[in-house]
DNA sequence: CATGAATGAGCGTTCATTCAT
DNA sequence: AATGAATGAACGCTCATTCAT
């Protein structure tokens, strides 16, 4: 048991790591995946050799973070797998999905384009997915599902609403719920019928539209 | 009026300047936003000076593709407007817009960020919005609108449903279909009720979620 | 005809051209092959860019270098194989090539890895490779040629003091020459036979045997 | 003698200096100069601290490899001045001090730059280069030296060869044997006359001569 | 005006060397 | 004394932008 466990970081090691881990998530948040690993570097406070040589590349960086964005989104499932009926249970998880990916920016803009192939990541997904199709049939069962929604629209819905975030950050956090409950809607109704949309529409940015701008 | 009309161009650099508009059009739809000026220049057949001088910098080549963008709407608006009912018009400008959105990837990944103060961009988003909300309170005026929906919300779901497409294009470009019937239900449903969804789930990617890949 | 025919570089092209020839052809026959693309720029006092605009990598500006060393040697080739005997012409080529090869420690240290692919190179190369055919049979129908000698054998002959050249070039720029007459000597004797050795023996560097230093 | 004795090594101090410079020999000489000394230290099963310890620079470490290559030709060179006749212990400490060069990469590419200033080379250098004196005298008593060869030339020679090992070590390790004899011959011609040349020459690697490789 | 040559900061990455543990 | 984590200058190379021609 003990050949395959890794020897735990030396103090400083631990220590530097998490804060090249923390500069990274927080940049990666908020300016997308065009940061330097210099920037993030130089926002933990260390040299750029050290984060080399915690991650071999820029990808391993953002695969390290998908991982730990996949364990909480897995608590998440759990969590709202435990409310009383399906229909809760899924737009608890829808919304607070979209509310993870719309408080990190790096997770969408074009991160994973290759990334997290880690074995880790890998079965985080899988059991994630598992908990997710449960929830997903029990909304079903129930009658409460839009009919043709699959479990793996959720992650389609989910980042499309992450998007609009990515938009709006900055001026208003928040601005994504308006739409956020226009989609969990549309794919499973309140059991008391649909109230009016809340908050206000985001304003033309500065064009027809827009994915997520960058810098 | 002839007050903020500007000195019209030269026929050769108005030439010049269509030449690279659609050069630049074609790369950024095919390639994302990570062409360079050179690759614009090249295709356009001129030099890369020849487009620094129609456009400081590269953001407003991008502002510069909008406007086109914007009289391609204003038609497809107009024609909507001419359906009989609200209903109709809406749901027809929706998919068009989204579809519009869905063929063109340039003007989503990150392109708009300052984006274009032209003054005819800015007339023309003016004019299409004024269209878009007569649409809009046509179909509030027939209760076929989600409560609490507003004009300016549609650009915003519009470029939701860009940001799947982007996602997708390579393997499906039309895969955004599913979910822009989904948000186009939720915004204003069709007359007969909701039918089961199009088409099958985009497949997670290659992890949570993902907003625009780049390049 | 004038289709094949490259348009000639604009005039302050050429001009950095040939700086940045002279610049790399200096800075590789001092340090030997490990100087960067930034020193080559700024002793030829232009920025990094203009030497990547003008060869592709590093590989290429070596190979462009290799490609006038051939032409030098192929004139040194003709001008030898024009002597009377074939025993003069022989040792005319060798002691010729050895001195060219021990003014420029840059075609020596490593650089040819795989650099010179070019066709011209190529060409070239094929064309003295003829001429020194012609020449090493001249001189074995003499009888003047040590046995199983091969047309081949001169290029690493002549290699082979290059490296001789590479170690004193600082201290004794000519000490190569005792030996290069050393080999020539036993490649083909000269007519009146052997004479005494030229020069002093280069003294032990600081070590047992060393090949090139480098830096 | 005690003054010039340093206080010995601590046994585990000492196990540690041997194990890198074990390491570091085999790395050398299979990869050239380009190791980093994290491999050294990896292969020594050290950290790259303990390596630094014992050699204040890479220079240094590869300094202390010709120590030990000293030792080695020293009893070369005594086995050799044990043959009977000048001549053949000229020829047979040439030909092996050629073949123990090539042998090793590591010491030629580009290694003793400032080297191995350690008293003990000093020493050893020196003894070397006595018996290698007397061989040398012998021959020329023999009369069967080049006129005005000297002792210090036998290195030089050596070099020669070992650049042209460098070349062709892994396509042809003994290669070097066609021009290590054509030099032995040059030098110290063998009793029967000259016999035509082993082997086959060298092909022309890419280029019209070349040093030493890198990596 | 159009051109494309020139620029140089900045990218991701490596590695000789230092120093806290 | 030994370790290996940390450092940061430097590498080859790219490309948005400027400016001489």
């Amino acid at each position: 048991m003990s050949s395959t466990a890794v020897r735990p970081l030396r103090a400083d090691a631990a220590r530097n790591r998490a804060l090249v881990v923390d500069a990274a998530r927080r940049l990666f948040a908020e300016r997308g995946l065009d940061v330097t690993l210099h920037d993030v570097a130089e926002a933990a406070g260390v040299g750029v050799g050290t984060v080399y040589r915690r991650f071999p590349d820029k990808d391993a960086l953002l695969g390290g973070l998908v991982a730990d964005k996949f364990e909480t989104l897995l608590a998440l499932a759990d969590r709202a797998a435990a409310l009383p009926t399906g229909r809760e249970a899924l737009r608890e998880y829808l919304l607070g999905a979209m509310a993870l990916r719309a408080g990190d920016r790096s997770l969408s803009t074009a991160v994973l384009r290759a990334a997290p192939q880690t074995a880790e990541a890998l079965e985080l997904r899988a059991r994630l997915r598992e908990v997710v199709t449960a929830v997903v049939e029990r909304a079903r069962a129930e009658g409460a599902l839009r009919e043709g929604f699959a479990a793996d629209d959720v992650q389609v819905v989910t980042s499309m609403i992450g998007s609009i975030a990515d938009r709006s950050r900055a001026e208003a956090p928040d601005a994504w719920r308006r739409y956020g409950l226009l989609v969990t809607d549309a794919v499973c109704p309140p059991a008391g019928g649909l109230p009016p949309l809340v908050g206000e529409p985001l304003p033309p940015p500065t064009s027809v539209d827009c994915g997520s701008p960058r810098a």
